[in-house]
DNA sequence: CGTCTCCAGGTTTTT
DNA sequence: CCTGGAGACG
């Protein structure tokens, strides 16, 4: 492979730095994928071996893609080379090594939904009066004190007892939370030198995508793996960092010059995707951010189209607005409607414009939003193979114990959880006892209830934790719980929403059925399923039919993509930058946000924000963000409605904007 | 004792 | 607009 004839000076120094320390910093649109993708095929052209390679990126799209294109760039199948997310990578070492930590490899994740439900669980034993618990909060402080970016501060004290409990009920479960998916394997590591030997002898080459996406935690991971070997790369954009709210720090940059002070550095910054107005726009805005790494970003495509911004009256017009535009520039520009990205600050903006494309006949795809797995109907279903696979999971128990219905309410599970504390055990091994015990505190009917819901149980376990056919079985689970009859009963008013719940689920069936039969699925067991969907948040799955479609989406979700085209729906104060990210002082995170979602569009872009727009249940005034203020003059094009001029020019921000017009 | 119905309260981003 | 909790009914 002659990897000079693919790769600019820049990127070939990149890939082909393989031992020692490596810190790339790759710019929006400067050829990072490529880059990795190369680098990878070259390791193996070396003779490194595929399992001598991990690969962590951030999200399952990330990995995926990376696994694709090496497998396309060398033409070989990759059996043994691990490309896996943090949280992937985190679930096979626990269930490698987690017991050494006393784990079962049953055990459960639980996303945070479940933690919520726990935290209100524990909470309800603590008698913690339920009004003064934001179950959120309290589960965002708990991942923060994990994650170790929050220290026990004087407000956080309070929540000490919950907290302890918390993790011990979690460890009485036999669960872990996301957090849990990368500090246990550290526990691991740093109370077991062997286990961690083990790791560090297999893995000789590691390799962080998305870098500046890292926790403190996961870097820690990385920092244990490599710091013996030293052929760590990490290569990220401190610009493109945008999850600091869920823990990522792009400081992990400076700290790993710190700790590997021998390390080679880097920087791609040509870049090979957006106009000059693109590009230029999106600099002087991230100028603007003051704790940011220098680097300036250039590119050589020329002739590129003017960036507009319009002011549509309200959200509805806005909306129509971007259906029109698609329909005009797919005949004038000859696109397609892949060609097209549509980005928004929060998953509340989309439905405005989802009503607008169905109304247009504009096909389109959309993700974020609640996941597949996340709808009850499909969320039921997984509660029961979860408590399947690990009965001593209360939280999911809790969550199928009356669904359908069984008459099992409110006093019974209040008996039989004080049963369960008494005897500090599980629920499910509380319910076993009062079954046949002669003084069980039930009455008849739910003793008899408890027996029929427990047999069933014991009957499905058998069927799915032995090998093969698990889609069949879970079939034959949904026919006895008649979960048709019970969405029936439940949406009497609505056939249509009956059927359609029950159309995911017969999904949900079909999605076992095709991964059991890949044989690219090492390990086809009940476990691994489980533990695999809880970490799959977009429907991944679906992504052959899925060409030919407009890309509406969440501008987080849309980082690492790019368009000929792109629309950025609702650039107003208060969206973007989003007001409770700028009352937690994290406006220069807003601008990095604003900026990755500049840097998508290709050819031209399109701003809009407007006059008004409907929140909760009445109609506020909007203004222009004011990001808008620092993209260069002369660049954007602004297009005022003339007869609207007067009413609005009290607002001296949009006075302002439109002095600048003239 | 369990279920149904109505009402209030609340929406950032996601592995 | 959807969810969870409180109170009325069966």
């Amino acid at each position: 492979m002659n990897l000079s004839q693919h790769l600019n000076n820049r990127q070939l120094e990149a890939a082909s730095a393989i031992e020692g320390p490596l810190l790339i910093i790759a710019g929006a649109g400067s050829g990072k994928t490529k880059m990795i993708t190369y680098r990878m095929a070259h390791m193996l052209e070396q003779g490194i071996l595929q399992s001598q390679i991990l690969a962590l990126t951030f999200t399952n799209k990330a990995a995926k893609e990376m696994a694709d294109r090496v497998r396309a760039a060398t033409g070989k199948r990759l059996t043994s080379l691990t490309v896996s997310t943090f949280h992937a990578f985190g679930v096979k070492v626990l269930r490698d090594k987690g017991r050494l930590l006393g784990y079962h490899d049953n055990f459960s994740i639980y996303d945070q939904v479940d933690r919520g439900e726990l935290i209100r669980e524990v909470a309800r034993e603590l008698a913690i009066p339920r009004e003064t618990l934001d179950i959120s909060k309290v589960g965002n402080l708990f991942s923060g004190i994990k994650g170790e970016r929050r220290a026990w501060g004087e407000e956080a004290k309070q929540y000490t007892a919950l907290f302890n409990e918390y993790q011990a009920h979690l460890k009485a479960y036999n669960a872990v939370d996301f957090d849990d998916l990368i500090l246990l394997p550290i526990r691991i590591f740093e109370e077991h030198p062997a286990a961690l030997e083990e790791y560090r002898e297999r893995f000789h080459y590691v390799m962080v995508d998305e870098f500046q996406d890292t926790s403190l935690a996961q870097y820690k991971l990385v920092r244990l793996l490599g710091e013996t070997h030293r052929n760590l790369c990490v290569v990220g954009d401190d610009d493109q960092s945008i999850y600091s709210w869920r823990g990522a720090n792009y400081q992990n940059i400076v700290s790993f010059e710190r700790d590997f002070p021998e390390r080679r550095e880097i920087k791609l910054e040509q870049n090979y995707r957006s106009t000059k107005q693109i590009l230029q726009a999106a600099n002087s805005l991230i100028a603007h951010n003051k704790d940011r790494k220098q680097k300036e970003l250039w590119t050589g495509i020329e002739g590129g189209k003017a960036i507009e911004l319009f002011f549509p009256e309200n959200e509805v017009e806005e909306a129509r607005f971007i259906a029109e535009m698609i329909r005009a520039s797919m005949l004038r520009e000859r696109l397609t409607y892949d060609d097209f990205g549509i980005l928004v600050r929060t998953n509340g903006l989309t439905s405005a414009i989802e009503e607008a494309l169905l109304a247009e006949n504009i096909p389109y795809r959309i993700s974020g939003g609640t996941s597949f797995f996340q709808r009850k109907e499909v969320k039921d279903v997984i509660s029961y193979l979860r408590v399947l696979a690990n009965p001593d999971d209360d939280v999911n128990l809790l969550r199928v114990i009356n669904t359908p219905r069984r008459g099992l309410g409110r006093r019974f599970l209040e008996t039989m959880r004080e049963l369960a504390d008494r005897k500090s055990c599980s629920l499910y091994t509380a319910l076993s006892a009062a079954r046949y015990a002669a003084d069980s505190p039930l009455s008849a009917k739910s003793v008899a209830e408890v027996g029929d819901f427990l047999s069933m149980l014991d009957h499905y376990r058998e069927r799915l934790l032995s090998r093969g056919r698990m889609a069949e079985s879970v079939k034959s689970l949904v026919d006895t719980l008649d979960y048709w009859g019970f969405l029936v009963a439940e949406y009497q008013k609505n056939e249509k929403v009956a059927r359609w719940k029950f159309g995911n689920i017969t999904r949900f069936i079909e999605m076992i059925e095709r991964w059991e039969r890949d044989p690219d699925t090492e390990d086809p067991s009940l476990f691994s399923f489980l533990n695999r969907i809880t970490l799959i948040t977009r429907d991944d799955d679906a992504d052959d039919d899925e060409r030919g479609k407009v890309n509406l989406m969440t501008i987080h979700a849309a980082k690492g993509l790019e368009f000929e085209m792109v629309f950025v729906a609702g650039v107003e104060e208060n969206i973007i930058p989003h007001l409770r990210a700028v009352e937690e002082g994290n406006t220069e995170e807003e601008r990095r946000l604003f900026y990755v979602a500049i840097t998508r569009a290709k050819q031209k872009l399109y701003l809009t924000a407007c006059r008004k727009r409907k929140l909760l249940r009445d109609w506020i005034e909007a203004s222009p963000s004011p990001f808008l203020q620092e993209l260069p003059e002369g660049l954007v094009e602004q297009h005022i409605p003339p007869k609207e001029v007067d009413a609005e020019e009290a607002k001296d921000y949009f006075a302002a904007l439109k002095a600048r017009l003239r």
